[in-house]
DNA sequence: CGACGTGTTGATTCCTGTCAATACTCGTGG
DNA sequence: CCACGAGTATTGACAGGAATCAACACGTCG
């Protein structure tokens, strides 16, 4: 486990601004930030970055914890600087289908809104870079770059959401597992840098989590996962670490066209 | 049948812009457009619609044709001006799933890409206001008033997108026939102010397109229709005349939460 | 040790897909 | 005028894949 200096806070609780020092960032301004050239300050100056510094705040959640419910009051957009997030719906009785899966540099928020659409969960540790609403809002208005890195990002969410949708609507069981593999292979490669073969990493999300990525229940997950395994196409180490041995091996399960669309 | 005078283009074709006397819009020019205040082109002012029109032509198809193909070279951006398209993905064994269904007002393309990422296909026919890409790029980036409207319809699709993602991974195939029945009345009561009971409208999909939409075959849209009409959800005269003697019946067959977020 | 969270596996059900036959509408052409 | 075909839709029989219900394994923590 790592050292509790990451706070807690109750949902319910009054959370307090913390500064870098407190959250043990590992760096000291926006200029070291892990994410300051993937987030929606991508493109900021030097004085734009001052102007949101003004507004800004880290706050961090344990994994698990709940960020925001759905129809809660939001006063406050925010990039996630590091663990993960997700985004997520339930139906009255129960059922609950993920529809975003928030990464470092992701946005969460909208502006012009101030009550959340969906449930924001995080699924490991995370911390979060959060802007009071009502000034950032001004400020997009204001510095267009801002409010031009984000219509990138949530063009890049919006095809995303697309290509989610042709899983959840037409793939199976065992194409589903093997894209959601493919993706967290993919994104981890770029990571670390780590285009070798064969790869190796971690599974960031629980067979729950994962059934609510992928629209199945948790047993058809962990039979899937069992299937893939047995027929080779991946290894598992205990439940979690995961090696494919071939790569394109594992691209042929998930049903997408031979060339993928994506570099690989 | 309307009148021939919308032109018919094959894919592979030259195709020629158009005048707005040529296609008898039934309007003469953007002051009377009948998507100005709903477009990406709502906020602007007299003056940058005056260079909107430099750039812009327009352009028709008929019912069943394709716009562009995924992986075309697309060398324009388009506002959907009346009809409706759908974007689309087919896998490589057929398997399709729509990913959007485009209505008037509805944005096609991306900034920044010059290749088209899903299929578009008139399902009726359609008339686009196209702007020409270069152009366009150079005029959101000196215009703000593009790019925040466009921001601004970006992030309504990705909540819509978000929605039917739920619809697509956790909805049985009668609670997906009633939650698209049921978005076609609130969108039909909207353009028709006509809010009252019972709401009678027209489907404006086939049932292949439904099926497509909902990620199901056509033959279970059938039968699920037949269903909801067996149990007097709906009524129908023909195939697509569509009467609902109570609305909040059918939100009780979609399976979402009773107050639904929606105004009724 | 026992409780709990997480994950695996088995038996069974049932919803939806698949394959197939038929009906209806609309245009076309003999 | 009617036959014919194409496109669209309905319905039935059947099979199969994923959900459901249930038992059990494993590791961690108090």
């Amino acid at each position: 486990m790592t050292l509790k200096l990451i706070r807690h806070f109750d949902s319910d609780q009054e959370k307090t601004p913390m500064s870098i020092q407190e959250l043990k960032l590992g760096f000291k301004d926006c200029s070291d930030c892990p994410i300051r050239h993937r987030a929606v300050c991508a493109r900021c100056e030097a004085d734009e970055l001052a102007v949101l510094d003004e507004i800004k705040y880290y706050r961090s959640y344990e994994a698990g914890q709940t960020v925001v419910w759905s129809g809660d009051h939001m006063d406050f957009v925010a990039s996630v600087v590091s663990g993960i997030a997700t985004l997520s719906q339930t139906m009255e009785d129960g059922r609950t289908q993920m529809v975003g899966l928030l990464l470092p540099s992701d946005f969460v928020g909208r502006p012009g809104r101030d009550e959340a659409a969906f449930d924001v969960t995080a699924t490991t540790n995370l911390v979060m870079c959060c802007f009071r609403r009502k000034p950032f809002e001004k400020m997009m208005a204001e510095t267009p770059h801002i409010a031009q890195r984000l219509l990138e990002m949530t063009l890049d969410e919006l095809d995303a959401a697309r290509e989610w949708m042709l899983l959840l609507g037409r793939k199976t069981a065992r194409e589903k597992i093997a894209s959601l593999i493919a993706i967290i292979a993919r994104r981890d490669a770029t990571l670390t840098k780590g285009g070798g073969t064969p790869k190796t990493f971690d599974l960031p999300l629980t067979r729950d989590a994962m059934s609510n990525y992928l629209g199945l229940t948790l047993e058809t997950v962990s039979r899937q996962i069992s299937a893939l395994k047995k027929d080779g196409v991946i290894q598992l180490e205990g439940k979690r670490h995961v090696t494919i041995p071939d790569f394109q091996r594992l691209l042929d399960e998930t049903g997408d066209d031979a060339d993928g669309g994506y570099l690989v």
